[in-house]
RNA sequence: GGGUGUGUAGCUCAGUGGUAUGAGCACUACGUUGACAUCGUAGGGGUCGCUGGUUCGAUCCCAGCCACACCCA
């Protein structure tokens, strides 16, 4: 027995726990038909779940329940990504609160507690997303710093490095000052703020009184200044070219040179250069071969190269110009609109740094990963995100992966007495090479850098599958069969992934890339702590069930689109589960069950052959829409067949029948119900897998369990068994709708006639009688040949005319009114149908359907205005 | 500055070259027996951002403009 009430607290978690338990996530290996397999963005080993997991991980679980009803081999791939300097931060904040740093533990026993917080609260998440009902298969869970995985970076690593594509370059990058690292240009964030110019100016050396003007946003930047530059082509300034300046208060000489970076219109056409803190000023340097004078330490304090060493940058600038303005060099000071780049982590600036750092050569490897896209091997979903995809590679830049941290992948790189490298995949082949190039053995020093987080996760799609070993899971499932993602990791994962994989595997990793949105708050705000929008999944599901959850994203789910989350809408989803519940019900209470050996095209009466063709219609509905990742589509199917169709109608419909006496029409219609309940719990079963797995198992002993329940195949649709109910629903609604509009208490058991029926018509009323009385509430219902009395409250109904007698109770007023704007209705479209039929070239070159469609509807319109007049002209009197 | 996207009912959004049967929520009226008030029935509400163009016909295609959002510099 049902409960009264749709709980989903009671089953939720019950039913995944079975799942599990039963291995119903794990792959049928001898399944016969093709292969499909996700493999799951890896959330954070620290992280919780958010809204835009519940979002992606959604449409994951849909597509994977819906390919696995499929009878498909069915992989989700789920685990977890070590996230740098993420996890490193949460480690050392934790160490903080007993006064610990990480360089009082040493290197060895911090990574070890770092691992001992991954087995005791890393992973959280994923014990969220089985609440979400995720079919992963957890048997096969990886973690990015695993044994494999970690085998997999070191392979790969040595082969882009013996293949030139991974290098060792003392350039300038992103440095991070908080977390003492390297990061990749993705990892800052460019904010706009008001910042102030400051302008300045420089003595020329040997020509007292004369200066060259500077403007600058970095004033305490100068003491790592080795030259001044001016454009060739300014007028006012070129003739200090060849000349020197004298930087002040440390009295340095620096030339003035010509390049081109100086824009004679842009600020006092002079720049200071500073070739080892800005990135365009390295390529001034380049290009003249400055000196490169390192004026910061590596927490961004200035160094013992400038007179202020050991003082924060900001301190320094003020110390700078008070220099300058005791020297009388400072001019002016102004507000300057400027964009200042932070780390996305940590929230501080980031300062452009000159060290020794390892690079992927990213342009190289990008060549194969835009050819696979635009050969179509990798298709994006929606297509137009390509642009972003081909627009970003085209551009590439270097990739720096070292980072100067503790957590993560050491790289595979050793350096002999005299620095040479050696990268070998283990420290034993390293030694090996080692001591043959030497000749005799020597101790190696290992690289102490650690990698980019995202170097490992781009090679997720194959090293989770157990790459390099050669094994049935990779020979299976890759490439796999699609990415799905929101677009911001399209740069920071897709992209990665996809020259990692044309590199190694030479094929694509995913064949298709689906890409969402971003969840954003009611008012359509970005969901972040700070702000305090964010709303926990855990608290939804609690509230709500993850069923309801699940349905709304994937109803709001449409192509490209940021999803605003909608509490109400949620509680209407949650309202539609507990419709289904009590549809379960009341065919429980009317014995309607599943009938072994039913079949569903042998169905007589019309009712059930009307809801057959629309559950089938439904279905094909919703394969079309999951075939297309058309999620919202395809869910808006479901809920509009099992609410408007089977709730609003069938069972409405069969309620004479059920009560009735005809015993094989009651047996029909039970065996109906029942094929139809399950067909509903199949194809709602991907986006609402807790409620119909319950109703499942508590309508029927079952064979197989609902998860791997076949998903039907093509059928055919008795579409002819759609118009006699589409008749009787039409004329229903008709009486409804006339009843209320004059105001017909909605007990008062009337009787309908119909006048003017044609045969057709006749032989409905008849067929349907107990149902149109039965939902129209009347005492009868029968043609009429009759003369039309003042009594009777009318309206039109296809080629016939509706009549309700009332008796007397005939509201006349409200009668004419109703009919006057009926009347007015009919008029307004006629006037539209004359004017375009009346226009010889619509007549003429418009398709012959689109005009004979036209020509019916004018005609349509005619008689039932001739029937309003009609019935005008009747009660004219009273 | 470069790029991408969005402007449709009070709100949040679907959708389409042929009268917008638009959806959910909100709103109004009425609620009747035996699935469900987490409900039912009926109803109101829109010049589909603005201006041009293509077309027999444009909310839909094209161009320009206005507004907003996001990405990259």
């Amino acid at each position: 027995m049902l409960e009264k009430n749709y709980n989903p607290k009671d089953f939720e978690e019950k039913i995944y726990a079975d799942w599990e338990a039963s291995g119903d996530f794990k792959s049928d290996m001898r399944a016969d038909k093709d292969a499909f397999a996700i493999v799951i963005p890896p959330p954070n080993v620290t992280g919780v779940l958010h809204m835009g997991h519940a979002l992606n991980d959604t449409l994951q679980d849909i597509l994977v329940r819906y390919n696995r009803m499929l009878g498909k081999k069915v992989l989700w791939q789920p685990g977890t990504d070590h996230a740098g300097i993420a996890t490193q931060m949460v480690v050392e904040r934790n160490l903080a609160k007993d006064g610990i740093t990480r360089h009082d533990l040493g290197r060895d026993k911090f990574i070890e507690t770092v691992w001992k917080w991954k087995e005791q609260s890393g992973g959280i998440i994923c014990k969220q997303l089985r609440r979400l009902g995720a079919s992963c298969d957890w048997s096969r869970e990886r973690f990015t710093m695993d044994e494999g995985l970690s085998r997999a970076v070191r392979k790969i690593f040595v082969n882009l490095y013996k293949d030139g594509l991974i290098y060792k370059a003392k350039k300038l990058v992103n440095w991070d000052s908080k977390f003492m690292t390297a990061v990749s240009d993705l990892e800052v964030v460019q904010k706009e703020t008001v910042g102030k110019m400051y302008y300045y100016k420089y003595p020329i050396e040997g020509e007292p009184g004369e200066f060259i003007h500077i403007a600058t946003t970095r004033p305490e930047t100068m003491f790592g200044d080795t030259a001044v530059a001016v454009s060739k082509d300014n007028e006012k300034l070129k003739h200090l070219i060849g000349k020197n300046a004298v930087l002040p208060i440390v009295d340095k000489i620096i030339p003035i040179i010509a390049d081109e970076h100086a824009d004679p219109e842009k600020g006092t056409g002079a720049v200071k250069i500073t070739p080892a803190h800005d990135f365009n000023d390295f390529e001034v340097g380049k290009r003249h071969n400055l000196p490169l004078i390192n004026i910061l330490n590596p927490d961004a304090t200035l160094n013992e190269n400038t007179p202020f060493p050991g003082m924060d940058t900001q301190t320094a600038r003020q110390k700078t110009i008070e220099k300058l303005e005791e020297l009388g060099l400072m001019e002016r000071i102004e507000d300057h609109p400027m964009v200042i780049p932070y780390g996305d982590r940590s929230n501080v600036v980031i300062e452009p740094m000159l060290t020794d750092q390892w690079f992927v050569d990213a342009p190289t490897l990008a060549k194969e990963a835009i050819r696979a896209v635009e050969d179509g091997e990798m298709q994006f979903v929606p297509k137009s995100y390509e642009k972003t995809y081909f627009e970003w590679m085209r551009n590439i830049q270097p990739w720096c992966i070292s980072r100067q941290l503790w957590w993560g992948h050491r790289m595979p790189i050793w350096y002999g007495p005299d620095d040479k490298i050696f990268c070998e995949e283990t420290e034993e082949e390293a030694q090996a090479a080692a001591d043959k190039h030497y000749g005799h053995h020597v101790e190696l020093r290992r690289e102490t850098d650690v990698l980019d987080t995202w170097f490992s996760s781009g090679l997720w799609a194959f090293s989770t599958l157990g790459w390099p070993d050669k094994n049935e899971y990779l020979d299976t499932f890759y490439p796999t069969s699609v990415l799905v993602t929101a677009f911001d990791i399209i740069f920071f994962w897709v992209a990665r992934m996809m020259m990692m994989s044309m590199y190694m595997m030479k094929r694509v990793p995913f064949r298709k890339c689906y890409i969402h949105g971003l969840v954003r708050d009611e008012q359509g705000r970005k969901m972040s702590k700070s702000k305090g929008n964010t709303v926990d999944p855990m608290e939804t599901i609690e509230k709500y069930g993850a069923d309801a959850l699940r349905f709304f994203m994937a109803a709001m789910e449409t192509q490209g689109r940021d999803i605003n989350m909608s509490e109400a809408r949620i509680a209407g989803y949650r309202n539609f589960a507990t419709k289904l519940w009590n549809a379960a019900r009341f065919g429980e209470m009317n014995n309607c069950a599943p009938v072994k050996g039913f079949d569903e095209k042998g169905v007589s009466h019309p009712v059930n052959k009307w809801i057959i063709a629309k559950a089938k219609e439904a279905t094909e509905q919703v394969t079309a829409n999951l075939n297309a990742f058309r999620f919202s589509d395809a869910a808006n199917a479901v809920y509009q067949f099992v609410w408007g169709a089977f709730c609003d109608w069938y069972i409405e419909m069969i309620k004479p029948i059920l009560y009735g006496e005809d015993e094989t029409q009651k047996a029909e219609t039970r065996a109906t119900f029942g094929w139809v309940l399950d067909r509903i719990l199949i194809i709602l079963h991907p986006f609402m897998p807790f409620i119909t797995t319950e109703l499942w198992n508590n309508t029927a002993d079952r064979d197989v369990k609902l998860i791997h329940a076949a998903w039907p195949q093509s059928e055919n649709i008795d579409s002819a068994a759609m118009n006699d109910i589409d008749w009787t629903i039409d004329l229903i609604s008709a009486v409804r709708s006339l009843r209320s509009e004059m105001n017909i208490p909605a007990g008062a058991r009337l009787t309908l006639y119909l006048k003017g029926a044609d045969a057709a018509s006749a032989e409905h009323l008849q067929s349907f009688a107990s149902i149109i009385c039965s939902l129209a509430r009347l005492e009868k219902a029968e043609i009429y040949t009759g003369e039309i009395t003042s009594d009777m409250a009318q309206g039109v109904f296809r080629e016939a005319v509706l009549l309700l007698p009332l008796k007397g109770v005939v509201d006349f007023a409200a009668e004419r009114e109703r009919l006057n704007k009926e009347l007015e209705n009919l008029n307004k479209n006629l006037e539209g149908y004359a004017r375009k039929l009346g226009n010889p070239s619509f007549v003429e070159r418009a398709p012959a359907a689109v005009v004979e469609e036209e020509k019916r509807r004018q005609t349509e319109a005619l008689e039932n205005k001739a029937k309003v007049e009609e019935a005008l002209q009747r009660i004219a009197n009273f």
